[in-house]
DNA sequence: TTGAAAGCGCTACCAT
DNA sequence: ATGGTAGCGCTTTCAA
């Protein structure tokens, strides 16, 4: 049976259901003894609180909501899987919607989850909808990734210092010709930056910036197939190539296996976003990448400091820069090479 | 701002607060007039239900839950996907957790959705928790894949059936050595059952059974490579091939191409479980799969259904028989062959 | 057609 | 330490 509610408890414990709600609530002003005896009397009827009234009198519920981002990929699937694990341990109810920012902002808001995690590009902006329903939200809402919007609390990912970092990797390995497949201009920046930092080798031909929809459209898939061939048969066939996102990854490492490109020996690789996937398949795969741990752990630290403080702050939590995650897919290069 | 409440537009109407509930509810009685003034008036003042509230006097609310199963992949993600949008289409809202059945459910039950959907195989076996918890549930529960418990309203899957067409299509393309990758015993009973029915060519080496960890675990995955190379390499080398996941597909995709072996060729192949991405990584896998739209269509039939009647009804609502889907991974073979 | 009143389950406030 | 009471915003019943 269901419907035990706390006047039922308060009935068989004999006190009032106020002293029950107190001790529901861990609040003082119950004796040790009672409080003993009410919280069994609980579990014994199988006690299950009704959120909707304690929202109407204006309680949190230890709940979170995740807006999945406009993108594919496995990396948003196991940012995802790691906050409901993470956030059970804390006892917080998490909640996906894969709906568009703003019909799942509205959706949690009628469903009293009281912190949205959403992740958004730096170009991200809100739509007028988004806004208004932001203003009938009255938790707290933080964005990852850059987007940003007023009130929000900012996870930024410093992405151009992950590719630069791969690239000092790269330059200290031996490596002195490094192309580049993807398209995010952040990060296309941290490869400049290597490559000038390091007076490295470069034409124009190193930067294969291929179009959006390379992962999954088969037309970008043959035009990455085409330049990439192109450069590989050409005079100056680079020596390693960072792939700035997961959709390159995987489009690549067919386009190398096709061409039968053995790696590390014939080219080492690094690519952004570490996902598990990358450590086995084809071959483990040095990654730069944010940690999906701080991030997580970030956004629940600041969950319990929006549940002590209750409102609204807008600030910056930190900026994170993506981490190297050396595996084998790069080799050192001799000297002569 | 927020907060306006019924009584502020009844205030601002000049009418009573029932009134108001009654115009935004759509019920009758009350005069055209009065009724198109309130909806004006509430839109202006961009009043947003209470779902708390609403909920505490004993409403459904539209909405819809999904418990993600606890088996990684794409097609779940496009399941889940696909949800999304179709429901946004007939409004209903849509939350997922990741949390495990019974947390699941917990949670769904706290925050007031009414209908839940899961995928558990046949082989699923309800915790004593996850009854305990259903019994909470007031709304409707249904399961895809073959799992059961009480209450519950079923859409089946006949995989061995699904297996059997594509076995029947690649011995009708002039096949007489298929072996197959898998684990999953109705699968294999579909392909047991293609295999004789056809009067097909078999040893024991063409059931290449691998531990169900061969996605992401290196030793299974290993295991399977030699296994189907020894296979690849002895007298009785399969014309064609099936597998029974993604899982198995991606696994099996990367030890023919470290083979060298060409698609169809060499060898065709028929995959389970339809994604988008097989449509075009790196062949165009032909697959024979449960429908994405077709389940989701009866899914949300079945939540109309049950806005309906509202009680629960424990029946099975359709078994599916997955699709043959076919693209360029099989290949006629000659009479001669 | 309309509105007054009760009540959903809970928390908060204030007496006791 | 305890309990009576009010009230959160809404729906529902019933009387006017």
């Amino acid at each position: 049976m269901s419907n035990v509610t706390i006047k039922d408890i308060a009935a068989a414990a004999g006190v009032s259901h106020p002293t029950v709600s107190k001790v529901l609530n861990n609040a003082s002003g119950v004796s040790e003894e009672t409080r003993e005896r009410i919280k069994r009397i609980a579990k014994q009827m199988d006690y299950v609180p009704n959120y909707a009234a304690r929202n109407l009198a204006n309680k949190r519920n230890r709940s979170l909501g995740l807006i999945w981002p406009d993108v594919e990929g496995l990396f948003y699937y196991h940012l995802c899987d790691t906050l409901h694990k993470e956030a059970a341990k804390r006892r917080i109810d998490v909640f996906v919607s894969m709906s568009g920012a703003t019909h799942a902002l509205r959706n949690f808001n009628e469903h009293f989850i009281d912190y949205v995690v959403c992740w958004f590009s730096p170009m991200w902006m809100p739509e007028d909808d988004f806004i208004r329903e932001k203003e009938h939200f009255k938790g707290q809402i933080t964005i990852i990734g850059g987007g940003r919007t007023e009130g929000a609390n900012l996870i930024l990912i410093d992405r151009s210092e992950g590719i630069f970092s791969a690239m000092q990797y790269l330059s200290t390995m031996g490596h002195k010709k490094i192309a580049f497949v993807g398209i995010d201009p952040e990060k296309i920046k941290g490869y400049m930056k290597g490559v000038l930092h390091n007076g490295l080798h470069f034409t124009p031909e190193y930067m294969i910036t291929a179009p959006n929809d390379f992962y999954y459209g088969t037309e970008g898939k043959n035009g990455l197939a085409e330049r990439f061939t192109a450069l590989w048969r050409g005079r100056d066939r680079p020596t390693a190539l960072i792939l700035d996102s997961q959709g390159s990854a995987f489009a690549m490492i067919n386009v190398l296996s096709s061409l039968g490109i053995r790696i590390p020996d014939e080219l080492s690789i690094v690519s952004y976003d570490d996902i598990p996937e990358f450590s086995v398949y084809p071959v483990r795969l040095d990654t730069v990448s944010p940690s999906i741990h701080e991030l997580i752990k970030l956004v629940l630290d600041d969950y319990e400091v929006f549940c002590q403080h209750g409102e609204r702050r807008g600030e910056t939590l930190k900026i994170i820069v993506p981490e190297l995650i050396v595996r084998e897919s790069v080799r050192k290069l001799d000297v002569k090479e």
